[in-house]
RNA sequence: GGGCGGUUGCUGAAAUUGGUAGACAGGACGGACUUAGGAUCCGUUGGUGAUGAACCAUGAGAGUUCGAGUCUCUCACCGCCCACCA
């Protein structure tokens, strides 16, 4: 009579998270003869509890390093928080709790929840970018970005809320354009603020030759970085009696015979400049009325164009015609000039403004064979990329392909214009009006004007408590020990900068620290940058295609020019996953009442089944429904699983005889360690898991017969419990041991298979008529093809299909079917 | 409006990348064991037909092919991202 020890995850799972913590199993020594594998997933933000989301983006994750390890390399994993940012900030004004207490509270919960999960996290380099030893080094790098001439003052637009008195976040603005709190209107405001120029790399940021990312989100980036090629013409107008030039932007500078207009967004130094008396008071209320617009409602296509005169002209340059100069929030201070020429019959944007104000529509690009048009009739504009010039003086007749040059040529040599790239990219804003963040370090002194703070006086100190008014400005402006300082030049009464940095900045490098986490001389040294870097793999979510992702690569390309690194890339592999949504098919959220707490099913069930519930749900990139019926047929398995090997591993004669059976096991082993290789290797776990319960259930059949007690059953068990690990870790630990082995299973050697080992020695031969399966016959694997043909031939039912019809064609796929193609 | 992805049983999904459609699971139904089962084990489960033969079936329609879930075109839904970028 056998004992069958249930398993019990309870027990098993809590001692080996133990002792793996106490071996420092998953540390990633500097000095390993082993080929290194950064594997990286995005740091959390300390929000207080683990989600769903969590799981099953890091299960997955931890999976695959756990493969990587078993294969030989010395895995880096490690884990941190992005632990700056507005719900802290929220917890301390809404609860009087200090950000700082709020947020380490809410990391000291969250460790010990990823600690639950089990995953091989190296909690030796562990980062929390709010504590002074990271932030110290995040505003080291502020400064030096600024001494490259990369970090620059100026006033750019911020979100103001007129009913709380503050600037808000983008994501504190509702898509109607109104406040989140109070529902106020949003206005937009002109302050002074830090930028970083990301724009100095555009060219380079488009260039993604050195990294294997998803298509997509290369795609995203390319698009967001926005290069257009065009040229850059410029107007000109008496001003004060003297001539003025105002450059404009346009991909089509073959069109410019037909502006008829020209116009400036509200925002353009040149709109004072060029209004007449009589429009002055019609242009302020535009702008003004603009001014209340959030960028979102600006930019709705749905909304109709608007636009006011200002009763200036300016020369077309070509042809010296005096264009109407009017005003519109359709044109985009922060893109090309900020101003443009109207050219309405063929862009859609202008044929509309024009209609509405009629504004003369002239066609000067006609497509190839066409008779002259009469834009009266039109009803949209004309995009025309292949046809000819019409209208255009000297240029008539030259054909769109040459005409873009032609024309550009034309502009250069009568110096009023010239080739131009654009690009749609940005500068970075990183100020934020907020106390919780990485403090600017920089001081303003009525002498020396805006000074950098030296570096030996660094980190500039965030203090623990702040009053929080809704003045708009930082809470850090109104506490004198923060903000009244001494210029570091003279010595004398200065400011500190009163505003903290975007937390993406302290997103943008983190990656760096982890392979230099206790460096208290350097953000990092050069020699552990040449050791781990860059990131192999990085997993996280798709929402940061552009802006994490494009920042971190900015980072990294600007770091490398100042000599602090030596790569060009931060990621070389990056894998998005899906979503997981609640049990209804939607995105879990409060309103929908869908919300689920893994750490419920986790007690019930334990760690290992829910990280294989979540790889099981469906393709890791794809993300899927959280059932927790599902649960049971994981649950289900793993106890099987455990029976099996419990019921298997009793005292007893082990025979190493060969048998048919035992060599049908040998097989099934070659095949299923082929199986879960291939798809661990290409992030398919849940196929990688089927093939180990189709294992397991081939294994459960056969428990009782002899060949249960041969050394190829034990093997074979063997070989799963390994297979198995990267995604069960504990509960394969704990078999790992009871069959025999004193060191860990996670860093066993990941077992290999022969592919010759693997192949079947009969298969299933489908015989079809005209496509159509009529017979399958088993037949060994090494038939040949004459064999397979007077084989199905003669089948007496394939015989009926083919009947009075002569075959005409015999099509064979070996190792599959053969197709016989007949005619009546 | 633009870009990308998707649509396969009751449900999640799989399909050797052009070669047996529905692996592996969940659920449901039936049975065994049991005082009991929400434990465990066994069986059935795409549709029409009768349990056989056969036919139909991967969002719809066409095409290429000996052969299409997979390739091409047209259309319809769904999801995500971007969106007046000159």
């Amino acid at each position: 009579m056998i004992t069958r020890t249930k398993y019990n995850p309870k027990e098993v799972e809590p001692k080996w998270q133990k002792r793996w913590e106490e071996e420092q199993l998953y540390h990633a020594p500097d000095n390993s003869p082993k080929p290194k594998f950064y594997h990286l997933v995005m740091f959390p933000y300390p929000s207080g509890d683990l989600h769903m989301g969590h799981w099953y983006n890091y299960s997955p994750f931890d999976a695959y390093g756990r493969f990587m390890r078993m294969q030989g390399y010395n895995v880096m994993q490690p884990i941190g928080f992005d632990a700056f940012g507005l719900p802290a900030e929220n917890a301390a004004i809404k609860r009087g709790v200090q950000a700082r207490t709020w947020t380490l509270a809410n990391i000291d919960n969250m460790r010990k929840q990823l600690r639950m999960m089990g995953a091989g996290w190296d909690w030796e380099r562990e980062v929390v970018t709010c504590l002074p030893d990271y932030y110290k080094w995040t505003e080291w790098l502020f400064l030096q970005f600024y001494k490259h001439g990369l970090a620059y003052r100026t006033k750019a637009p911020a979100n103001w809320c007129p009913g709380c008195n503050t600037t808000l976040a983008n994501e504190q603005v509702l898509p109607d354009g109104t406040c989140e709190r109070c529902g106020s209107i949003v206005e937009r405001r002109e302050i002074d603020q830090w930028l970083l120029k990301i724009t100095a790399y555009a060219e380079e940021l488009l260039n993604f030759d050195e990294i294997d990312w998803p298509e997509k989100t290369i795609t995203m980036q390319r698009n967001w970085i926005g290069r257009s090629e065009g040229a850059e013409i410029r107007f000109s107008a008496e001003i004060e009696g003297k001539r003025e030039e105002i450059p404009v932007f346009t991909t089509r500078p073959d069109t410019i015979y037909g502006a008829t207009f020209f116009v400036l967004a509200p925002e353009h130094p040149w709109v004072e400049k060029i209004t007449t008396p009589e429009q002055r008071a019609a242009v302020e209320a535009y702008i003004d009325q603009a001014r209340r617009m959030t960028e979102i409602e600006r930019m709705s296509t749905e909304k109709e164009k608007t636009g006011v005169f200002t009763g200036g002209y300016v020369t077309n340059p070509v042809n010296g015609a005096q264009v109407p100069v009017w005003i519109a929030d359709y044109v985009l201070m922060g893109y090309g000039a900020g101003a443009i020429m109207g050219v309405p019959a063929h862009d859609q944007r202008d044929f509309e403004f024009a209609r509405k104000f009629n504004i003369p529509i002239i066609e000067v690009i006609r497509p190839t064979g066409e008779e002259p048009g009469n834009t009266d009739t039109w009803t949209e504009a004309h995009v025309v990329h292949d046809g000819i010039m019409v209208n255009s003086g000297t240029f008539n007749g030259t054909p769109t392909d040459e005409a873009i040059a032609k024309v550009t040529r034309y502009l250069e040599e009568q110096g009023v214009g010239k080739f131009m790239v654009t690009y749609r990219l940005r500068d970075w804003l990183i100020s934020r009006q907020r106390y919780w963040g990485a403090p600017i370090p920089i001081v303003y002194c009525p002498e020396h004007g805006t000074v950098p703070v030296p570096e030996e006086q660094l980190p500039v100190w965030l203090p623990d408590n702040v009053q929080f008014k809704s003045t708009g400005e930082s809470p850090l402006r109104y506490e004198p020990e923060f903000v009244n300082t001494t210029c570091p030049i003279c010595g004398g009464p200065a400011t500190r900068e009163a505003d903290t940095m975007d937390t993406f900045i302290c997103s943008s490098w983190y990656f760096l620290r982890y392979a230099d986490p206790h460096n208290s001389e350097q953000a990092w040294s050069m020699e552990e940058m040449t050791r781990w870097l860059p990131v192999d793999q990085y997993v996280g979510g798709a929402e940061h295609a552009v802006m994490h992702l494009l920042y971190a690569r900015f980072f990294v390309k600007a770091l490398r020019d100042m000599g602090y690194l030596n790569f060009n890339e931060p990621f070389k592999r990056l894998y998005h996953q899906g979503m997981v949504l609640g049990a209804d098919g939607q995105k879990m959220s409060k309103s929908r009442g869908n919300v689920e707490a893994p750490d419920k099913y986790v007690d019930k069930y334990g760690t290992d089944t829910v990280r294989c519930y979540m790889m099981f749900i469906g393709p890791f990139d794809q993300g899927g429904s959280f059932k927790p019926d599902n649960l049971e047929g994981i649950w289900r398995f793993l106890n099987r699983f455990w029976s099996l090997v419990n019921d298997t591993w009793v005292p007893g004669r082990v025979s190493e005889e060969e048998t048919p059976e035992s060599r049908a096991i040998e097989r099934l082993r070659h095949k299923t360690i082929q199986r879960v290789t291939e798809d661990l290797a290409n992030f398919r776990f849940n196929t990688a898991l089927a093939a180990l319960m189709e294992a397991n259930n081939a294994m459960i059949k056969q428990q009782h017969e002899p060949v249960a007690r041969t050394a190829a059953y034990r093997r074979m068990l063997e070989t799963m419990i390994q297979l198995l690990a990267p995604m069960a870790p504990h509960i394969t630990e704990e078999m790992w041991h009871l069959t025999g082995h004193s060191n860990s299973i996670h860093t066993s050697e990941w077992p290999i298979y022969d592919e010759a080992l693997a192949k079947d020695e009969i298969f299933t031969l489908v015989v079809q008529v005209n496509g159509k399966v009529r017979e399958r016959i088993e037949v060994p694997a090494t038939i040949s093809e004459s064999e397979v043909r007077a084989l199905a031939l003669t089948n007496p039912r394939v015989a009926t299909f083919i009947g009075e019809s002569t075959v005409q064609k015999v099509i064979y796929v070996p190792g599959r079917l053969i197709n016989i193609v007949v005619r009546k």
